[in-house]
DNA sequence: TCCGAGATGGTAAACGTTTTCCACCTTCTA
DNA sequence: TAGAAGGTGGAAAACGTTTACCATCTCGGA
């Protein structure tokens, strides 16, 4: 079908090694005129070197494997530009595969991607399980975790302080004189998930307010998810003034069915969600969220991942950046109803508690 | 560092053949005690076939990609979804490249996934420019086109009628009384930017409304494009009661301009957006959308990829499915303010057109 | 007892590259 | 004029599989 480049080298008269050496533009010095001859051929033949060969011979095949969990949450395309730039620049594809959050699905396609179809993988996925992790690690191959890494296993990782930023979500809406926050977390499985939830507790509890268990709803990081738990917290007749999100998504979700419920927003109820995602800026009200620096982490895992395969350093490291947050309108912060001074002074105003 | 087949021979006490037979699962028989030594070796050794060596001897790789224009746009994630469900359980895995729609990026990545690194390829990618389709084609690439093709091109494709969809789009802003229609298109090098002005074209002259080009706006198909567009529309004093966009992003962006402006949606201006993202009805006012059937189009396109694979009928098939007006609230349709039945009496009622 | 048919497993030739040697020419220097 | 040095390009051995072909063994039937 598409020719090889041992055709090449019988119309350009000269041997395959000469052919490989002009295209795949070794170090070795080929003369003009041979080098044109075999140029000619190549334009003449339409030739494309075999990749799958090249990556057989030279060990590499300019490839690296991105695994994330949710490829419709905007969250992780944003990380995946930032790999993709950084890869492209490096004349590296990117691989993308989508786990939805199985972890049976995430060792079929690491079984898929074993060594030498990729020469690095780069996880956006991983849960508490880490046994695949070592493994790939012992075998030497290259792995970079990001935005998601269990605790205490020894790999490379650019996440962000998922504790603190929860903790400053909760913090802000404390400051905003809330005092009954609910809590919709992910799901319990994920470190992640624990590490947003313990950062809510932390806030509260420096706020010398009880953490109730009734208050909090553990959800999937979907927008149906987040609508399900406000829904069964109303139903049982929790009461809330306020609402912290483990993601943006269940935020927008949780917003749909407060409206639903007759509930207005932020006045009701103040939503705080987490991530920043494209969109939380453009729903009804603007969503005050946590930022993470998406792009900025998928730019530093890939030049990370870069590094591991230039053969650098490889004792691990681990990077964590700080999150920032955003205040719009969902929290009714910037209705200027509650001062943060009067609050801070002791005057949290009473709002009336949901249901 | 990884395992060979030939260490898991030795290992084994057998040939590299058997070894193969029993981990490909050729049809070879192998007798139960030899498998058993085998399998256990390979336990032992923790081997996996080389896929790139299986790739160049095997002829096929495995893997299929699929190039988009954003990734960013949840429209794409969507029709992701359907190819990699269908891929999956094909044991295929999914390749996934982005060009930003750059025409440049596109054909550097397709030079990258070259044949045999992929044994095939799916477009949601491409513009007016066709020259690598058909050399691709000529090449006996199995390529299928999904969401965008360009006109008069013989090729695989699963698409929408766009036109169709923006001219009922059009057609229910006219029914709910709106004279004054502007319109946020997408980049006029792309085909299905220009079937989707066509369809508000069309729907104007059927209604004997004539065309005016100082309410078209070329956007780009990003939220700050469609903002873009609208802001300078109103800067230039445009009138207009309603918007019809090209995809839902810039609709969106669109609706935050309009209100940055002062402008309420619906009552001021009626903004319908196409594609129906996941987002359209968690904006508010939720957006009236042109839906496209976008899980199942990814579906569709990769089981027409499985027969090419599977070497069936190779004459291309252009499968063009029906898009679906979805009526939320930013029409103002469900307010009830303007019956159907009266405006198609004639009585459309005058809205303070804008500016 | 012998023959043929299965069943089993080994040998070696691909697959399309890259790269290490090595050989051949020039050309320059002594 | 001989020898060295440097520039070119060819031969062939990998890379890790799969598979066509072949050899051997076992066993049942004549």
């Amino acid at each position: 079908m598409t020719a090889t480049i041992r055709e090449v080298a019988r119309a350009a008269g000269v041997s395959v090694a000469t052919v490989s050496r002009v295209v795949s533009g070794s170090a070795h010095r080929v003369s003009d005129p041979t080098r044109h001859r075999v140029l000619a051929a190549v334009a003449r033949l339409g030739y494309h070197p075999n990749l799958v060969a090249r990556g057989l011979k030279k060990r590499v095949t300019g490839t690296i494997g991105l695994i994330v969990p949710d490829i419709s949450n905007p969250f992780f395309p944003a990380i995946a530009r930032g790999i993709e730039d950084v890869a492209s620049r490096a004349g590296l594809a990117v691989l993308l595969c989508n786990t939805y959050e199985d972890l049976a699905k995430e060792r079929t396609y690491l079984s898929v991607l074993r060594k030498r179809m990729v020469d690095g993988l780069i996880f956006a996925t991983v849960g508490a399980n880490t046994g695949h992790l070592r493994m790939l690690r012992r075998q030497g191959v290259p792995v970079v975790l990001v935005a998601r890494a269990p605790d205490g296993v020894e790999m490379d990782a650019v996440l962000v302080d998922n504790r603190r930023g929860a903790r400053e979500a909760t913090e802000h809406l404390l400051r905003l004189g809330h005092r009954r926050i609910a809590f919709i977390g992910g799901p319990g499985t994920l470190p992640v998930a624990r590490e947003r939830l313990a950062g809510y507790r932390d806030a509260l509890q420096a706020a010398g307010i009880p953490v109730d268990p009734a208050r909090i709803g553990d959800g999937d990081f979907h927008a149906d998810g987040g609508a399900a738990v406000v829904g069964a917290l109303l139903r049982r007749g929790a009461a809330f003034t306020a609402v912290v999100a483990a993601n943006d998504l269940m935020a927008i979700g949780a917003m749909r069915e407060l409206r639903r419920w007759g509930r207005r927003l932020p006045d009701d109820v103040a939503v705080v969600g987490f991530d920043d995602i494209t969109f939380a800026s453009l729903v009804d009200p603007p969503l005050t969220t946590v930022a993470q620096p998406k792009y900025r982490m998928g730019h530093l895992a890939m030049e990370r991942m870069l590094e591991l395969l230039g053969g650098g350093d490889h004792t691990p490291r681990r990077l964590v950046l700080e999150p920032r947050l955003i205040v719009r309108d969902s929290c009714g912060a910037s209705r200027g109803r509650a001062s943060v001074g009067r609050v801070a002074a002791g005057a949290g105003r009473r709002r009336h508690p949901v249901s």
